[in-house]
DNA sequence: CGGTATCCTCATAGATACTG
DNA sequence: CAGTATCTATGAGGATACCG
């Protein structure tokens, strides 16, 4: 289907076994959540090794960044692997060509949240 | 603070009464969740009767639109207005102008909500 | 018409400890 | 180093009934 047909017929939408009524909720549905976009954002335009995810973002606890990973993961947005089979292990992750689509989209999310912040939050220097 | 210096300092953001570590979460706190951006979505451009967005959101629970239009409302993204004050009433919701920021990036969501569905997924006529 | 109130379930997320 | 396991807490969301 083009993109013109889906605009003009509204169809459901049939997305990781579950049905959507709209393109946003089933957009929701990949990167929605408290904590994917901020970790697709750390991704962008370079590989990080896990323990520098784990550093960058470190009000993600160990459980959730790992969960969080899989998902993305097995949703095809991002690209885990390892390079070594026993300790100290090394494993990188990347985007993948589809989590590359995303970038557009995740630096209009970072742009409108430092506006957000402008206009209704206040900033911290530490 | 300028965009450029936010980008530079990174500092702590504030908002909501909640500390934020980059402007991705941040974000994610005013138009994240399951359904806020939906809701959204539907008042880009036109203001809409509670009645109307219940129709066009059918998957959404009474109990949930209820709580997430307070929500928008209180976060200064969408304004309520109140026509009648005694039954049948009459209430509109419209999004205010710092909710109209959003515009561009809704409209990024949705365009990539029709990819990610023409990449992942599939439709489903009616 | 435009909501609330009540009660409920389940997914998401955190803390801490442990492991190949 | 890169995770899991376990246990717990929170809150998002749903079903249904009711209200001004």
């Amino acid at each position: 289907m083009t993109k013109e047909e889906i605009f003009e017929k509204k169809p459901l939408i049939k997305l990781n076994n579950k049905i959507f009524t709209c393109p946003t909720s089933a957009a929701m549905e990949l990167i929605g959540g408290k904590w994917k976009s901020v970790i697709l954002s750390h991704l962008m335009g370079e590989k990080k090794r896990y323990n520098e995810l784990r550093k960058e973002t470190p009000m993600i606890s160990e459980r959730t960044l790992s969960i969080q990973l899989k998902q993305l993961e097995s949703d095809g947005l991002i690209k885990r692997k390892a390079y070594t089979k026993k300790p100290p292990l090394r494993v990188e992750y990347c985007l993948t060509p589809f989590g590359e689509t995303l970038v557009p989209l995740l630096k209009t999310i970072i742009n409108w949240g430092v506006e957000a912040a402008q206009e209704k939050g206040e900033f911290i220097i530490e």
